[in-house]
DNA sequence: TTCACATACACTGTATACAGAATACAAAGC
DNA sequence: GCTTTGTATTCTGTATACAGTGTATGTGAA
């Protein structure tokens, strides 16, 4: 049976538009939401967007203050290196996991997204890798049947990326790096070997952090 | 300086309120939260309760289906069980993190908490037992400088805490146990033995398990 | 000029109104 | 009797209206 795909909710859409633009930069740290002035400019009424603004809170990419308007959540040095702390906590232990799960189409799965890294790193298209980085690690984390495990891995992943935004100026020698780096994770996945993939994981979690320092220094 | 509090929004109070409903099991799994006929209960209007409805979805313990009621969450054993293994990770992460941190006050801060549960355990009150092993983990978890670890074990420890309450039945006999595990936890914090706080604490996740499964079966 | 104070404005929090979808029920047809 | 279809009701999604609070602006006095 065909099924009929229902239109999303205003909210829905309106929370998918304002994230993607905080992560993408488009909407800048500290800058405020006026609830009435940014529902015209997204031609819908105060309620859902109220709503999408909510929910993007939790998320923890903007921050609610009483009685004034919510602004873009800023974040420090401080807070992405926690979070990457977490993240390297849950990647290594979900590639451990995923490690005894590995098929041929799920090594296949990877493979493809490695080529599609290769050329948009190739062709310096700078969203495109984010996105397949995301994707690559949303692979991984979809192969193990902990939901909640999965639902976590997700949350975290999307908050580092946009501190990994700020690599945007030199981001052409990161993303080679990266690549190759997602490419021995597969290599070891492809021979079962739960430790050498759990330490690949480690290595990339490591370095992600150490070219984040070290373009964060240079600013 | 003595602070003043805000009064709370009608939103928090509602989210407040039905969280705990829910936690207590007052809102049984699969319940439906009619908007308009749960508002009036409350004596507020429905957008306030919508905000709280949608902040309890993200936290996993409502789930919202467009167009049609939300309804309290219900989770399998298999969901418990899930969940339990990110706690385990979780808890026993920050443990190890924690036994470097160890001060004088923070060991007290946990004796008087295990006192109390002592007594709640020997009058049998069951809800201020829960309470307070919630708080316990809670000061444990708070002792950590990542603040976004902190929020996870937080929100994770809710969840468990809900699936938990199956035991209420059997509930003397796992309350003395869980006590005295914390009891180790604590021995071994005040010894600053980082591997043997590990250990309690890998050993009390366990048990715990242990015990849901003993009394799940059992119905 | 500067400070005190009043007034106006802007924005959120909350309530209510309205439209469309889902559901329940009853009547009609096989 | 059972299925089907039309209709009424109920509920959510969204828009709008209203109230209260904080902030900015402007005016008058020192």
């Amino acid at each position: 049976m065909r099924k009929i795909k229902k239109p999303e909710s205003l909210a829905d859409q309106a929370y998918n538009l304002i994230r993607k633009d905080i992560l993408t930069g488009t909407l800048a740290p500290n800058e405020e939401l006026r609830e009435e002035k940014f529902a015209m400019e997204l031609g819908i009424s105060r309620t859902p967007l109220r709503e999408a603004i909510r929910r993007l809170a939790t998320d923890g990419l903007v921050v609610l203050q009483t009685g004034k308007p919510a602004i873009v959540s800023s974040f420090t040095k401080e807070d992405a290196l926690h979070q990457m702390e977490v993240r390297k906590l849950l990647e290594t232990y979900n590639i451990e996991q995923v490690a005894s799960f590995v098929t041929p189409i799920f090594i296949n799965t990877l493979k493809d997204n490695l080529k599609l890294q290769k050329r948009a790193a190739d062709k310096n298209d700078f969203h495109e890798f984010i996105d397949l980085d995301r994707e690559f690690h949303l692979i991984l984390a979809n192969q193990n049947p902990n939901k909640k495990l999965r639902e976590m891995i997700h949350t975290i992943n999307t908050g580092v990326n946009r501190a990994f935004l700020i690599l945007a100026n030199t981001y052409p020698i990161s993303a080679m790096e990266a690549s190759g780096e997602h490419g021995s994770i597969v290599t070891a996945l492809e021979e079962k070997d739960e430790v050498a993939a759990t330490n690949a994981m480690l290595e990339h979690m490591d370095n992600i952090e150490r070219r984040f320092l070290h373009y964060y220094k240079r600013g």
